[in-house]
DNA sequence: CATGAATGAGCGTTCATTCAT
DNA sequence: GATGAATGAACGCTCATTCAT
């Protein structure tokens, strides 16, 4: 057997990216990447068969990792003010912690080279938060718009209070909280 | 720097480098630019000396662009809501109609070739409709945040309603709506 | 009006390739051209979009230029002999003096580069040597044959006397003369 | 050279590099071949130390095995004629049988990677042909040129024909029994 | 000895910018 | 000023060869 493809040197690719992305832009080199990941240019290609390939994986794990750490210690039966506040709280935790991930996803949510399959694998990926604005809009005033504009809206705001957590990380708490309230008087 | 012939050739560039960024994103080359605009490939540098220029004074312009039809025929002494009304009809029905503008605006907006000059020079410009806002903020339940993360709330709201507007023109009036009475119940 | 693309600066490159391929095959690389030919690796693709152009261009060139050479000063009342003696010498001349040119010729012929549309042209290219050769056959014993294949053997013939001829210049004339002998033997 | 484990292993490499040669050209890429060969990537190279020596062999392994066949049965007394024809016969139905080892040849025939001694090496393969047509040059009119250049004029003929009989296998006998009267009327 | 991941030089092509006309 | 050819650095990707497993 050869030496086996290594899970922690595609993470270090990936991981790589992320950085080059967010300091040179989506159109960084592979090169860079290679480097920063500490591997030769063309080992890079023994992982991801094409930039576009990389950057779409990318994409999705970036969006998967998110979507993760919003939905962790979901309370299953609070109800659903709780559990809004709690994913909120998750969510807008990860994007503090993880600016540069988020960036780089932002970066990827505009690009072309983007998929549409991978945009919608990338939708199955937030299906248990999807699930829950959907709960949500149900209950409130956005019950009679689509459950896609409704995504979007919380989505918007919640990027927005993001932002300004980023941006401001000593008012972050102040903004995280002024952001739900938007939030929940938009659903509810 | 002394004014270069033609203001009509150099508006020719900025609508043209509108449509090659919609059509091939941000790293579209200055040569279909060119071309698009009917000019040669040299005489673009006439107009904007380097890339980075053209795409700073065309996100400036579209900035500006923007704010001035969404500040059009504002009521001057109308109720705060009835002024609020106004300008977001304005605003989305811009973006309904201009498409590419937006479009073209949105990737600028978070490409790293735009300055902190010109970004400083876009705030500027859209300060009629900041100082709106403003008055909005003050009198509602963001009166504790700041201007800034209120301007950026009602954009994020104004701007996912767009998407669907634009996504789905034919209950464009249905979106719009339901945008701004999110929007209206986040600021007062 | 710009600098004018320059005629010569074509034929730099297609002479300078010429030089690359006899010295490096048909995978010698562009930038080896472009420099063998005095000018920037980027100029090569203002006269030639692709690799596979220049060399299809190339090829036809040659093949032309052969054809040419072959065909200067063909009697045009000779008896057939006479005839065939005038275009073997001017054609076995051409392939002594232009090696490079023919060694050129001989890989980009069996190229898969070259496209079918560049052969058909070579073909026409080549008509004049066709249609002699074609009334050369209708009088011999190949008269039951096709033209193509008439055409071939002459060629063969053709070609490994010039190889022996270029390989053994001091006996250049003989091998000429032999050669001769036997393809006016072959065709009557 | 300790001789590496697998003969048939060794021969799988070198058909499998016919097949690719074939396919895309001598280009092609080493670990193509190996795939087509059923083995790894790296295991090629135990068997053939560089692609240059494993096209050396291939060039010279071809070459033997048409000599070969080319000379089976070959009467020993028959008149020269009979014998000719014999060979002849042999020879063009191999290619016939053969096309994809025969334009690998051809390929490798024109390729600068085959060195001085390989081709030295191929003559000496043929040496049982060689002495055939050397016998039939010194009735002839040949008689007063050289050996290789009989030989040469002899296989050009012989490979035109065999061009024909492989692209129009239809008359692929009457092509064959053309080409030999030209070879005969050729050296007798 | 077999495997296939790793290496890194090399390639064709693009493109912002410069400059001869 | 306008034109478009010239420049040359840069990029994504390939592939012969090496080497850890």
């Amino acid at each position: 057997m050869a030496r086996p493809r290594s899970e922690d040197k595609r993470n270090a690719i990936l991981e790589a990216a992320i950085r080059v992305i967010v300091a040179q832009g989506l159109s960084g080199p592979t090169a860079a990447i290679a480097q920063e990941a500490g591997i030769s240019n063309g080992a890079l290609f023994t992982y991801f068969a094409t930039k576009a390939e990389l950057l779409n994986q990318l994409y999705l794990q970036l969006k998967t990792n998110m979507a993760t750490v919003a939905l962790q210690g979901l309370p299953a039966d609070g109800d659903l003010r709780k559990q809004a506040l709690h994913l909120w709280s998750n969510w807008v935790t990860w994007a503090t912690a993880n600016p540069d991930r988020r960036r780089a996803l932002a970066l990827l949510s505009v690009s072309d080279e983007i998929t549409e399959a991978t945009r919608a694998a990338g939708a199955e990926a937030v299906a248990g938060l999807t699930e829950l604005i959907e709960r949500l809009r149900l209950q409130g005033p956005l019950r009679h718009t689509s459950l896609a504009f409704a995504g979007a809206i919380m989505n918007s705001i919640a990027e927005a209070t993001m932002d300004f957590m980023i941006g401001d990380p000593v008012n972050a708490r102040k903004h995280s909280k002024a952001g739900f309230e938007i939030f929940w008087r938009a659903v509810s």
